[in-house]
DNA sequence: GCCAACGTTGGC
DNA sequence: GCCAACGTTGGC
């Protein structure tokens, strides 16, 4: 089992639409970075534990918790010509993006904000803080346990 | 809305 | 395969 980040503009698709959503549980999709593909494609699994951060809105920080699924499969939205993100160098047989289902596990009360993450020294080594524009990055345990601590607290 | 940082594209 | 130009991300 891993630990995930998964990046989201609320005002798009935050943790409120996962909330309302069937079952609370919704396609993770639109991904195109291949860093970040890479990792949804090879290493998240079923039962990995993502933090749901909201990015590019007022309040910036981590939102909740969900859980990984599915597997990974082929991202629809690529194969759409009349989604923007339609890829033409895509084929139903050769995908090249792709996407995960994901259950919200918690709500937080209150964002995190990044700011408070960023005043906590264990977690300076995070990804998000230390390389920006990655919209699925690991998170290691450590970090993991600790954010949780800063939730309860 | 600004702008720095970074990924991607494409000419050579 | 280098690297400049360009586009996007994302905090502020």
């Amino acid at each position: 089992m891993h630990y995930w980040l998964f990046k989201t503009e609320p005002d798009v698709f935050g943790i409120d639409d996962l909330a309302a959503a069937p079952g609370q549980t919704a396609r993770w999709d639109e991904i195109r970075n291949f860093q970040a593909r890479n990792f949804l494609r090879d290493r998240v699994r079923p039962g990995d534990q993502v933090l749901i951060y909201h990015s590019s809105c007022r309040q910036v920080g981590v939102a909740g918790i969900a859980e990984v699924v599915s597997e990974p499969y082929a991202d629809p939205s690529q194969f759409d010509p009349d989604h923007p993100l339609f890829d033409t160098k895509a084929a139903p047989g050769a995908p090249r993006w792709y996407c995960v289902d994901v259950r919200l596990s918690q709500r937080f009360a209150r964002v995190l904000p990044l700011k408070a993450l960023k005043q906590v020294p264990e977690l300076s080594e995070m990804v998000l803080l230390r390389q920006g524009r990655l919209s699925v990055q690991p998170v290691r345990a450590e970090e993991w346990h600790c954010i949780q601590g800063l939730v309860a607290s």
